[in-house]
DNA sequence: TATCTAATTTAATAAATATCTAATTTAAAT
DNA sequence: ATTTAAATTAGATATTTATTAAATTAGATA
């Protein structure tokens, strides 16, 4: 269940200490002597919280000599927060109506750019936007209620792009697909990280 | 300071049991004793959470003759996630000269300090939405559909900044250039990782 | 080897918080 | 005016967590 990663983001960013140490490493990155100092408590508490970050994926760090430097992780304090959203809204109106001009263009250029003339994927978008229509492209392959064996996902994967762990990976993360017992199926489509949920 | 109030948004979002009300409410409005037992909680532990969740503005009220009904408040929950973000990177350099205005702005700004007079780059900015605006720069100086040898884009790089290994991989990191077989080159523009989805 | 430095771990404490039971309030309905 | 149903408040308890001082670890360096 993805509910308690949802809470430990969110446990994460919930406490001014490890709010302000993210503001001040946005600036670059930090050791924890200097991060103790200008936060006005001692080393052992930026440890307490860095362990906290750390866990939820919120930094990065780097080790030079005796000196660990901490840095953000942009990516997942991007996009962690869209799984908030989605866990919430995981039933609710993802339906048609008003896919606008935009996401439609948007589609097409992404779906011509990213896939070759044979249908492999180039790379995975960086673009949280991107990935979701790539990764939508791909999940319309699979059939829906069928049960798949992760070497089956794995191959359906390769047949398109090599990194088939991160794409693997992210199909569940994103509610594409659920896992039970090492067996994957589809997901209801109300259940996927749609671009809706991203405006 | 409005910092207290990313803390306490997430601090509304950092209990199982609160999560759980939302994915609830999402479905549709529910009373208190309804939540209580769907959650197998007592009432009194609902109205302790939604005082939570009330304060931060994740839910509204309604109250017909002896039960109040609570439901989602959609506008907080999508929209308060992004102030996270911006907090965390718009709070960092507060000092300098790119202060919340538009794109064409900071990147004067981020070309006027970043580079020399002679157009060498002087550092890596640590912000993401510099450095992209750095990497474009020098991305506009190679030419679209040209092949580069791996020495090549070593060697164009280095024109710049000494560091090319780091610049090199960030180039394919955010996928202003693709890699095959030892051979470098440009991704089209709508792969990029812009800075537009950073607002 | 001994020493220095940054970071972590440990143990203790104080504050915050999730939950319950029991009592109280609120607003109908009888 | 009494009763009823839903919600809130108050008080108690157990758990979590933020913090620190002191001891320990992990790498340099002399």
């Amino acid at each position: 269940m993805q509910l308690d990663k949802v809470v430990n983001y969110h446990k994460a960013l919930a406490d001014p200490t490890r709010i302000k140490m993210l503001i001040l490493l946005a600036d670059g990155e930090l050791n924890g002597q200097v991060l103790a100092e200008k936060l006005y408590v001692t080393p052992a508490t930026i440890t307490h919280h860095a362990t906290k970050l750390r866990e939820a994926s919120l930094i990065n760090e780097r080790r030079d000599k005796n000196t660990i430097y901490f840095s953000l992780n942009d990516y997942f304090i991007k996009n962690n927060a869209n799984a908030t959203a989605n866990l919430i809204y995981r039933s609710a109106d993802a339906g048609m109506s008003d896919l606008g001009d935009n996401h439609k263009r948007l589609k097409e250029s992404v779906l011509k750019n990213f896939f070759t003339a044979e249908g492999r994927l180039r790379s995975i978008p960086v673009q949280l936007k991107k990935k979701l229509i790539v990764f939508e492209q791909l999940i319309s392959k699979l059939d829906k209620g069928r049960k798949y064996s992760e070497k089956e996902i794995n191959e359906f994967i390769k047949s398109y792009h090599d990194d088939f762990a991160t794409i693997r990976r992210e199909f569940i993360m994103h509610q594409y697909m659920f896992r039970e017992n090492e067996i994957y199926e589809l997901n209801p489509p109300e259940m996927w990280a749609s671009w809706e949920a991203l405006a």
